[in-house]
DNA sequence: GCGACCTGTGAAAATCCTGTGAACGCAGGG
DNA sequence: CCCTGCGTTCACAGGATTTTCACAGGTCGC
């Protein structure tokens, strides 16, 4: 939960070259990138659930400035950051008091880019404490990051911090398996000694405080030599004994990998 | 809400041409400046309690970087922007990583620089400026920021600066759990030290005066190995059952809803 | 069906965290 | 110069939480 939360990012570039290398930087970052090569509008950067937005105006046409103080008031939690050719020193200032973040000039470097959408980033969230995101529900779960609590029908289920840390972080994974390695260099912050079976006690915990709050569902799954997979279902053997679920495990092609971090 | 509020800001640059069109901008702006010719001991910004530093690192000496670091380390909320002459990208880089907010290449046009500074402080202001909100009623509790003191029935619990900057800052989150690296950030000013225990420290004066004044009502509810939230609630066992919470509090905690899905 | 591995459990042992009481250092007022 | 109010630091005690272990029960590939 440290500095190097995953970013997503949009890109608004037609410089192909410039694209594509910023592309790989932030893959192996481990960012979430998207490109689009004209103005897209806001409506659709708000779907996008983004961290921050880079742009050349160039490629925004003549309303670029209509564009961008749209897109700033929209989305005043959004970072802008700037990326364009020439440009004169009032065209900065108008854009930065405009609600930009940073103006960079190109040419310039994708890994200074890439800083700098870091930095802007940074600025954001330490600023607004994670407060926003409303709690998240799942099954008879209402997981509340500003409690460190989950609650069942009002009731806290009166986990330990550690407990919570992991809870929600499958929870934020839902549906992924997470190996364990990855969740405990995501909870713990460092590298898991060979061995520990840390994870395993902690799933333990939760599970039983999980069954007794809310009885009838299943929330953490197995997956036998690979990880823990977060999702809510009805308990099967239960009362309900149709609306099967011929369950397709393997789900979606997004499986796994991705963990790295 | 982004009102101008008079920013305070400190330079450190030698460069007294530059200083000097900057400062009549700046108060031009009505903002708050302060000029170094050299490094400033971190201490002594902390005092200051500024909103931005901008700073030439060629002034800091040899060891400008561990400067910045220790800067941008005890003072994680401060505005740092770094003006410098030739850079190379590495450098660039490894500021903005290290902390720095934004860098700016000189020479630099006076009114980019400010609008740099104005876009580095935008983000820094979420609290609400309520400064003059009518007194803040929870429980039995009536805390007035026009008195720097909570009352209890018109009695005043003669709280010290300290505690009383502490109790309206939870209760002002009330019903969020702090932490106490957050509390102390917020209430002191600066990053807390490892193992400081002041913020407790101060919890429990604030508790046994609110008990003293207030019997038969917890306020501040302890999250283990997390922090503090602020919740009047009337104590358990309590004589008086019910009927009493006038309070408007914030939410009705948690009103169920969710189930099903 | 048989080992070789994994994962689920309980409980003991080791750590960490918070509540407290008290000593210190400072600064302002008598 | 002494006294008093405040903010800081310490050290300790009692709990709460994490880790660690040894086993039992399951799963998988042959």
């Amino acid at each position: 939960m440290n500095s190097q939360q995953t970013i997503r990012l949009a890109v608004i570039d037609d410089d192909s070259g410039f694209v594509t290398v910023l592309g790989k930087r932030t893959e192996a970052a481990g960012w979430q990138q998207r490109t689009f090569a004209g103005p897209v509008p806001p409506e659709e950067l708000v779907a996008m659930k983004l961290n921050a937005l880079l742009v050349d105006p160039s490629v925004l046409g003549d309303d670029a400035w209509g564009y961008l103080e749209r897109v700033c008031g929209m989305l005043p939690e959004l970072g802008v950051i700037v990326c364009a050719g020439r440009s004169t020193v009032a065209q900065r200032v108008r854009g930065l008091r405009l609600g930009i973040d940073d103006w960079i000039t190109k040419p310039c470097h994708p890994e200074e880019a890439i800083a700098r959408v870091e930095s802007v980033c940074r600025r954001r969230r330490r600023s607004r404490p994670q407060v926003e995101a409303g709690p998240l529900v799942a099954g008879e779960l209402e997981i509340r990051s500003d409690r460190f609590q989950a609650f069942v029908a009002g009731a806290s289920l009166d986990l330990t911090r550690r407990e919570f840390e992991l809870l929600q972080l499958l929870a934020d994974a839902s549906g992924q398996v997470l190996e364990r390695e990855a969740i405990y260099q995501r909870v713990w912050g460092y590298a898991m000694a060979h061995g520990d079976r840390s994870v395993d006690v902690f799933i333990r915990k939760l599970r039983q405080k999980l069954e007794k709050a809310s009885p009838g569902w299943s929330y953490i799954h197995t997956h036998f030599g690979v990880g823990y997979r977060f999702d809510p279902e009805p308990a099967v053997g239960s009362e309900l004994p149709v609306a099967e679920k011929p369950i397709v495990e393997v789900s979606p092609p997004d499986t796994v990998e991705q963990l790295v971090v």
